[in-house]
DNA sequence: CTTGACACAGAACAGGCGTTCGAGTATCAT
DNA sequence: ATGATACTCGAACGCCTGTTCTGTGTCAAG
């Protein structure tokens, strides 16, 4: 019987057990047993897959839950699952048109974003973010472009440096700036530094909806 | 001995138990035994959690693999875990510098990025996926602000409309363009329509370093 | 009051599953 | 050769776990 010798370290039988490992978790949503690796790597023996599991527990590849039905899991870079959080799309954001904020909105988000809890910022993990389509070329003074998708949280107020999503009265449009409030008004800075702020006065209304807290561009191809 | 009578539908005991489960597998890695609901929960039978959990079941809110030692994962919605893409990054990007593509760069990557399988574009499913954060804000014309994280997927060359990350021998700097081959040369197309394309003569000599697949902007606070 | 759906407890069963142990085989340095 | 090391097998032990069955108290409808 042939056996691989591949001294010391990780060899292809390793691999093979991390590899359906990670396969049979994302397709389960919970980790094998110690059988089933044993089946799908060709090993007869449940002994020979502990045998495994130890050495790749050793080399800190994954980790074991000891006596619990289950209990193995891949190590950080290796696992293919991880935190994330669910945030409902609900719908685009253009200028000229107000934006709904989940509360004012009657429909139900047809879709919504994935994404990786270690990605937000701040510590802005909470339930009730949303995120808008942008459609149009009206944010491009905001760095933000044609078909970006942005996380919004809802906010009345913001402070000074936010990012926020606000409704214009005086022009009937919905914007994403930079806030600042300052003695006259507010200073409403683009993110592109080619753009001059706007300013508003106190006496205008404006009606802050959100802050900004992460804007996503897909590229696909784009056309001409 | 007092019970809740919540007549149909999900009550508080269901809620609880959606709960439970979904921090458990949040912390552990794999969902819970029903004896751990059970004494989480203030359950003391093993079939009383069972009762619920096949309720949970009809509402569509989980899925419980029969006989299986916990087989029971949260539906989509209430799933806090899904499959994602461990992008390691590599470094920062800025004009003036060439960008190390993996295989050249000699360093591990410190830190990496997590992307939601679901909001990957195209197929672009591949494992040799790399990010970079922009510093400073030369990219400005790519739409692309300091900070920002891009991900890119090494590539030589690339089709009519994508956005490539491309190194220009006669500028020595690396640059974010639409990529456009045409009868002279090639058009290098700013996402801002505000800014003109540049065009390469195909006597200059130009490296296609990687196609972006994906801009990530984190909001935190900005200065001034 | 009876009836039945509903919520719950407890126990017992059977199979799932991790663990351990004894033993065997191949490869390699000495 | 010989022992050391790496690897494999099979079986058995015993806890872990899902399942099932019987029984009890509560509450609303008939």
């Amino acid at each position: 019987m042939m056996m691989v010798r591949k001294s010391k370290g990780i060899g292809e039988r390793h691999q093979k057990i991390l590899g359906f490992i990670a396969s049979y978790q994302r397709e389960r949503k919970h980790p094998p047993s110690i059988r089933e690796i044993g089946e799908a790597c060709d090993i007869s023996s449940t002994s020979v897959v502990n045998y495994y599991l130890d050495q790749l527990e050793k080399a800190n590849l994954l980790q074991r839950d000891r006596k619990i039905s289950r209990g193995t899991r891949l190590t950080g870079d290796n696992n293919p699952l991880g935190d994330m959080l669910r945030v409902p799309l609900m719908g685009v954001i253009q200028a000229g048109e107000p934006i709904l904020v989940p509360s004012e909105s009657p429909f139900t988000p047809e879709d919504s974003v994935e994404i990786a809890m270690s990605m937000m910022p701040s510590r802005e993990k909470g339930k009730d973010l949303f995120a808008l389509q942008v459609q149009g070329d009206s944010m491009i003074d905001a760095m933000v472009n044609d078909g970006d998708i942005v996380i919004l949280k809802p906010a009345q107020d913001a402070r000074n440096g936010e990012m926020v999503a606000i409704w214009l009265d005086e022009r009937s449009e919905t914007t994403l700036k930079y806030y600042y409030k300052e003695k006259e008004g507010y200073r409403l800075q683009p993110a592109n530094p080619a753009f001059k702020p706007i300013m508003i006065k106190k006496t205008e209304a404006i009606q802050i909806k959100g802050k900004v807290v992460m804007v996503i561009r897909k590229m696909e191809r784009q056309a001409a």
